[in-house]
Order: C-alpha cells, then structure tokens, then sequence
DNA sequence: CAACCGTGGAT
DNA sequence: TATCCAAGGTT
C-alpha cells in the first residue's frame, strides 16, 4: 500500500505516455521499414531533423530499395548528399547495401552484431536500427539521452568520454519497459529534442519533472558535464575561379579532390593554401582592405600578382596558365576542425599556352614545389549546367553561384 | 584516446 | 559576433 515509487519506472511510463501524445510525425515514422530506418538514422548522426527531412525524401525517391542504392553509380549517391556534409557517411552507406545485398540477401539482418558490422555503422546507430526497426531492447544513446539521463539522474560524468556513454547504455537497457524498446529509445531522443534541451529546457513542461534529480537540485542548467572541443585551426587560401576562352567560352575550371580526407572525391575550383604566420587581426585587416581596393582599380597588377601569385603557378603547374583578372570576393568557412579563410580571384584562361610554357620553369624554381599542387588531379572545364552531374561542398556552391547567377557577364 | 570529418540553426 | 552543437563513426 505505502510502496515507494520507484523513479525509474516513474521516468520510463512518464515518458512512454508523453512520447504517445507529443511524437512529431517524421517521414521516417510512417513506416517500420528498416532501411529507411537506417538512412534516416545515418542521415541524423550530426545533423538536424528539419535539415534532414528534404533529403531524406529524396534519397528515397531516388534509391527506394537497398538493391537500387547498393547498384546504383557512386556519384550519384554523392550528388543526393550534396550539402548534407560529413560525405563519408553516403559512401559508407552505399558500401554497406552492398554489405547487406552479399551477406543478408538485400533485407536489414534482425542481428545485433550483423547490423554494428555494416560500414558507418557505430554503437548509437546499431541500437536505433535494432530497437526502432525491430523493437529489440537494445540501446541508442546519442547526444539527446546523455543530456536527459545526466539531468534525471544528475550524472556528472563527461559525457565525451566513451566510459560514459557505455554507462548510459547500461542504465537505458534497465529502463526500457518489456516490448517498447522502439518507442521509448525515441521518446527519450524525442524528449531531448523537444523539452530538454540544451540551452533553457522547458522543464515545467516536462513529463518526468516530479523526480528528475538535476533539476531538485538546480543542477539542469549544468548538466551535461561536457570538455570544451578546441577552435578549429585557421587556413588562408587563395582560390581560382578561371573563366574559359575560345572552345572553353562560358565555362570555368574546376578539378576533382583526392580520394581521400576532407571532401573526399568531391569537386572544387583550384586553390592553394598559403603561410600565414602571426597572422594577427591588424595584418587581416589591412590585407582584405587591400584587396577590396584592388578589385576596384584594375590597374595595380604589381601589387595583385604579389597577392596571387602561389596561385598562378598552381594553375601553371595544372597545365592552365591564366591571367589574373581581379579580386571576386572572400569568404569564410568553417569545418569542424579547420578554419577556411578563402580570398577569390577571378582569372581568364590564356590561349596561346606554348607562349607561357617558358614561364613554367621559372614559376618552379620561384615557389617550393613541395607547396605546388597535386599534379594527379583531374581538371575540367565546365558549365554551369555541369553542376548538376557534379557534387560541390558547399563552400564552392558558394561561389560558384555567385559568379554564375551575378557576375558571369562582367 | 584524440584527431578527423560538413553544415547550418539557435542564442 | 562568437559559441555551441545536432538522432556519430572511423582511424
């Protein structure tokens, strides 16, 4: 009669009943499939839902069966991810139907160890494909369960460390009631992304409030216990928008990147990273001032060679000599870890190559070779209707549209 | 472990 | 403007 209310049920029937009533109706939920249960999942890992949504849609469309996805051109999965990011995850995705299709005839495995075994397939994602698609109680803890578990269980662990994680999962698998293993490992994701947030949780509207312990204690604010990521690394990079002449009228060059690291196989406009050392604000300041000066006045050529010049060899070097024309914008991204500052230069393609060819000798024995460009990459000079078969971070999307929705005539 | 791997929204 | 960080995985 006077038994103890045991909080964790309370926490997992709280949670259950609210997730019923508040659940968001997501493309992704209209269907137990699991392998649309599986993009969505490796679609979601660092991205936001409302990001995701319209690319999911599409993903389907255009691949609606892992068969279709596991046969289908690498380039094209890449082009259906163009701007999503973190582009490991689309080949790791397609290397993974192929996975399935040799080993599981074509059908997501209802196995734990052959689902973790899939390429970019890790521990969170291996649990939301087995409890979501098959309600098998396995957990999913990701960003959103650490925070509400350290606030209801007031965990001051940090949560980037992996003994953490490995704890949570531990304390999820207690608390997933007999037969809701799909629903509540969502309702504890959906509660994270809807109520517990990080920053200002709506905690008087929260189901689970009467005990959550960080919140008894003033703790919510907090919680998570989190180490601080560094600032990423700043790089400048001078960048070459080439315009085409004579059988190259109207188009621009571009090349492809390595197979390999940032921007794996993806196309970009050429570019050089140059040395910046003690690079302070007033040094920045002063350069970019110049450079606006110049992209006015034409006729300082001296000094927009001195700029560019790391540059022109790389073209060079790429067998494209090209003359510099003017300073067409900057601009600034950033990765996770790294810090592009990028100064665009508008260049025309020359011609009369043989007449430059001389000149390549020098502009090596001018510039450390070792600083020269990849000789292996492949250029092309392209259209703006190339773009379409071609995928582009986004940086280059950029600019790319900039000069072809702006500046193309001037 | 810690570094690498994109992008954009929120505050 | 600066910082965080979102349904993480791989090396």
């Amino acid at each position: 009669m006077h038994q103890q209310i045991n909080s964790r049920q309370y926490f997992s029937i709280e949670l259950l009943t609210w997730y019923e009533r508040s659940k968001r109706d997501l493309p992704w939920r209209r269907s137990r499939n699991p392998y649309y249960i599986w993009v969505s999942e490796i679609m979601l890992q660092q991205t936001r839902v409302d990001t995701v949504i319209p690319y999911f849609e599409r993903f389907i469309d255009r691949f609606p069966t892992i068969e279709a996805l596991a046969t289908a051109p690498e380039e094209d999965v890449l082009k259906c991810w163009e701007g999503l990011g973190y582009y490991s995850r689309a080949r790791n995705l397609q290397t993974a139907a192929q996975q399935v299709v040799e080993l599981h005839g074509g059908k997501v495995p209802d196995d734990t160890s052959a689902v973790a075994a899939l390429k970019g397939v890790g521990p969170y994602t291996t649990g939301a494909i087995m409890s979501i698609a098959f309600n098998r109680p396995e957990p999913a803890v990701d960003g959103n369960v650490m925070r509400v578990l350290s606030r209801y269980f007031l965990i001051e662990e940090d949560i980037v460390k992996v003994g953490t994680r490995k704890l949570m999962e531990k304390l999820v698998v207690e608390l997933i009631p007999d037969g809701r293993a799909s629903d509540f490992n969502q309702a504890l994701m959906e509660l994270g992304a809807l109520v517990c947030t990080p920053k200002s949780p709506s905690c008087l509207t929260c189901p689970v409030m009467a005990y959550c312990a960080g919140r008894i204690e003033g703790m919510e604010m907090q919680l998570p216990i989190k180490s601080k990521s560094k600032p990423p690394r700043p790089e400048l990079r001078y960048v070459a928008l080439v315009e085409g002449t004579g059988e190259h009228a109207d188009k621009v060059l571009v090349r492809r990147r390595p197979d390999t690291g940032l921007l794996a196989k993806m196309w970009e406009l050429p570019h050089v990273l140059t040395e910046q050392k003690n690079r302070n604000s007033n040094q920045k300041a002063a350069e970019i001032k110049a450079n606006n000066k110049l992209s006015e006045n034409n006729s300082s050529h001296l000094m927009l060679d001195a700029l560019a010049s790391p540059l022109d060899a790389e073209l060079l070097t790429a067998g494209f000599p090209a003359k510099l024309q003017q300073h067409f914008m900057n601009i600034e991204h950033i990765f996770s870890h790294i810090l592009w500052e990028m100064h665009v230069f508008k260049y025309v393609e020359i011609e009369q190559a043989e007449q430059v060819l001389v000149a390549v000798a020098e502009q090596q024995q001018t510039y450390d070779v070792n600083h020269l460009g990849d000789e292996s990459l492949e250029y092309r000079w392209i259209t703006q209707a190339d773009m379409e078969s071609l995928t582009f971070p986004n940086v280059f999307l950029k600019i790319l549209n900039q000069y072809f929705n702006n500046h193309k005539s001037i």
